[in-house]
DNA sequence: CTATAATATGAGCATATGCTCATATTATAA
DNA sequence: TTATAATATGAGCATATGCTCATATTATAG
């Protein structure tokens, strides 16, 4: 494939998945719902951070559709809602425990 | 795959290598040089932004082995050097293009 | 050796980011 | 209805980020 210039609206398009993705917590947040639906405060409690902390982040990842949520009583249940980027996510996550250490 | 809690250094990592790209500038940057070996003034003119911008990116990709160098004469040519992190970037580069405006 | 071309680098600035604290909102249980 | 649990939200702050300008560095051509 030839080289063609990337038109702005993609780039900004994939900066902003590469960007959700690039955050500390946002990572470990959807790592954990990878493998399990959870409440805010589930959250906060295993990854010993704020509710507030977790909700601002839950937020930034609903709006752009990473992750959705239901409610049940007066709780909201977070899961994964788009598996392409999770799929990036995992990928890279087994590609560095291979790499890490390796020079 | 049982959930398991994401070592720091690991998270760390990951994170670094998403923040490589998560910026518009580097994402042209790097798909340029998939296609084609390139100077920093060839960077620079094909992209329209200054030389400067160019070369503080470029340093900041080479110090994560993103790309590398070689020197012909007085020019710099810079090339990939980590083909994983770009398939990550040409995977999603495509997967954007059919979805752009899909909802 | 000197002028010039190509690249690198440092300081400064404006904006973005992520967290915390305090408080608001919403729904449930009593 | 009221107290409480769960979540959401806004303001403020410290740090990070990316660009530009000016200048330094390095190598080549003459």
């Amino acid at each position: 494939m030839a080289y063609l210039p990337l038109e702005n609206e993609l780039v900004e398009n994939i900066s902003q998945t590469f960007k959700a993705l690039s955050d500390p917590t946002r990572i470990r947040i959807l790592h954990l719902l990878f493998h399990k639906e959870c409440s805010v405060n589930e959250i906060a409690n295993e990854l010993e951070m704020q509710q507030s902390t977790i909700s601002h982040q839950l937020k930034y990842l609903k709006q752009l559709r990473l992750v959705k949520n239901r409610r049940d009583k007066n709780m909201y249940f977070y899961s994964i809602d788009d598996y392409h980027v999770m799929n990036l996510l995992e990928q890279t996550i087994d590609h560095s425990k291979h790499t890490i250490g390796g020079l």
